[in-house]
DNA sequence: CTCATATAGTTGCTATAGCAACTAATGTTC
DNA sequence: GAACATTAGTTGCTATAGCAACTATATGAG
């Protein structure tokens, strides 16, 4: 069987570069793509813990603490105790970390247009509900 | 926005658990899922250079060096100056690389099968060629 | 032939992914 | 309340991705 019939070997090259383009598009801002979708996050809810977060995103706890102390040191958030659970980190954003929202919203919108250039919104519609099934099919195996 | 709404970001998801997945498949063989994509175009045709392999799978030069001297330190491949080009390295499989190919090939099907359950064969290709303008859109930015 | 340029491959660096093992704090059970 | 189990987060390991810098070989211009 060719390689390309495989289903995962197309939606892998797909997403690298997707997430290539991405990158470029928030290289300006000194983030990576994974830090931007973490700050996405914060700028609708600060306060959350490293846990939710890591559920929110669907990524891994350990990835996310690792993303966090990047994002620490440079300047974007700052991690408190929780106040009655000393496990805990609670993560907000600093000054620097809320400014970029509005300068990042934008080109974040356009990036996402040029993406589904040429498609229908009934397209999107349906690649979004089959992509799902294909995540659903696979997500307990 | 919300963090859905971007389309790389739930392609990615899905790209991930895909793979997770596909690596439990081939995890029995003592491979990766990238190693698995190289087997799977020597299978098809041996000697040629590693610069060959990188364009076939549309992967960087420097992965496929690094996931070409693993499969050979497994023994699943190895690699011969090229007579006329000093400069390259002609891939070839071993018995051992070439023995999995039919145990592999079974369950390889079986989880594409499992990826697509309850997706009509229109309802793939659409997918295809929806994730193919996707990609071909943010190709060249 | 010689010097400049291009090419194949390698090494080093930083990023996320995912797993196992670990620490410290919290909950639970008797 | 002491022993045990669970939970939040960290550390260490290995995998690919992608880029820059490097080596060695090959090629092209004069």
């Amino acid at each position: 069987m060719e390689l390309e019939k495989y289903i995962g070997v197309v939606v892998h090259r797909a997403d690298l570069k997707l997430n290539n383009y991405y990158q470029k598009v928030v290289n300006p801002f000194d983030i990576t793509v994974d830090q931007w979708e973490i700050l996405v996050i914060l700028w609708e809810k600060e306060g959350i813990t490293q846990k939710e977060l890591a559920e929110r995103l669907y990524k891994d706890q350990t990835n996310i603490a690792r993303m966090l102390f990047k994002l620490e040191k440079k300047g974007f958030v700052h991690r408190v105790t929780h106040e009655t659970d000393r496990r805990s980190l609670r993560v907000y954003l600093t000054p620097k970390g809320r400014e970029i929202k509005e300068d990042i919203l934008a080109p974040s919108i356009e990036a996402y247009k040029k993406t589904v250039e040429g498609l229908s919104e009934e397209e999107v519609e349906t690649f979004r509900r089959i992509l799902a099934v294909m995540y659903n099919n696979v997500k307990d195996l």
